[in-house]
DNA sequence: CTGCTAGGTTGCACGAAGCAACTCAGACTC
DNA sequence: GAGTCTGAGTTGCTTCGTGCAACCTAGCAG
């Protein structure tokens, strides 16, 4: 985590890895939107990530707001804790997505697996994309990128 | 950086977290993706990160493929450095955005700025979203996440 | 009352991050 | 030709987080 641009940035990005920016939170993430897992046991071994290191970042995205820290009881067994994202984790499934497909693209391996996101009724598999205002695609190399302040948009949105 | 999951991991997420698991990393390429920097100095001075670790994340994304270092000298100047960004590098975009995407929703703040992405001709805003095979865009609560061997999706395309 | 399992906590060792200071080489100034 | 400015780093030191192993605790099973 860099302190420099540390806590509140103004900008967006840095202010999303201020709390994603720890790779472990993000496998974290991933593990609970594709394989929904939900227990501590179910990160540590699917991660193999060290007890004490899964409980500090397990507390921060509870901290953080991206998972709910919450009791539960099956019958016949003990009270037992889960984590289950937010709105705000669930939405990372664009940044998961995106990290799948550029890897994917640009580290393949033969042997690799990724996460396929798919359309719940039909199993269709998607694709992410930019798309225009107009809902049409456009593909990387006819954009440019240009820094904007965020109120713009509602200024957009008014004008 | 995980050391569990570390170098090449089956999954294509934990591998693009190999390369851009440092936050610094993912700052690095969102300077030259929205600011279009190349220089030392310029990541230096917009980053506000110490030189030697500048030093040795420009080093990490020479070494894996993102960018190219490259010698040029202007007239009456002397030969410098600078760092270009490649296809792979380049086409982090998506990440880039959706990441921007992300902190600006979820962590909104008044005075803000965000990356935002254009169409080159038209300076039309662009949006992250996920497409299904007919073009349609899909809203992200009707996805399912599965973890699918990659080769499946050649399988796909041929049966 | 012994063991088993889920969900942690504690105690070190080591490597990376952060800061400041220094280097080096070419061009420009006087 | 001595000083100086500027870009692009390197070196040294300190501190903080990571990783590993070991330990702890509450309840249920036998």
């Amino acid at each position: 985590m860099p302190k420099a641009l540390g806590r509140d940035s103004a900008c967006s990005i840095a202010r999303s890895l201020e709390v994603l920016g720890d790779s472990w939170t993000l496998l974290i993430v991933r593990e609970a939107i594709v394989a929904g897992a939900t227990r501590f046991h179910e990160f540590r071994d699917a991660l193999g990530v060290a007890p004490n290191i899964l409980a500090k970042r397990l507390a921060s995205l509870v901290d953080d707001g991206l998972m709910v820290r919450r009791t539960y009881q099956e019958p016949g067994e003990r009270a037992r804790e889960e984590y289950v994202l937010t709105d705000a984790g669930r939405s990372l499934s664009l940044v998961v997505a995106a990290l799948g497909e550029w890897g994917r693209t640009h580290r393949p391996r033969p042997d690799g697996t990724s996460p396929r996101f798919l359309v719940e009724t039909s199993d269709d598999p998607v694709r992410l994309a930019f798309v225009d205002s107009r809902g049409g695609q456009v593909p990387p190399e006819r954009l440019v990128a240009r820094r904007v302040p965020d109120r713009e948009r509602a200024t957009e949105a008014i004008s």
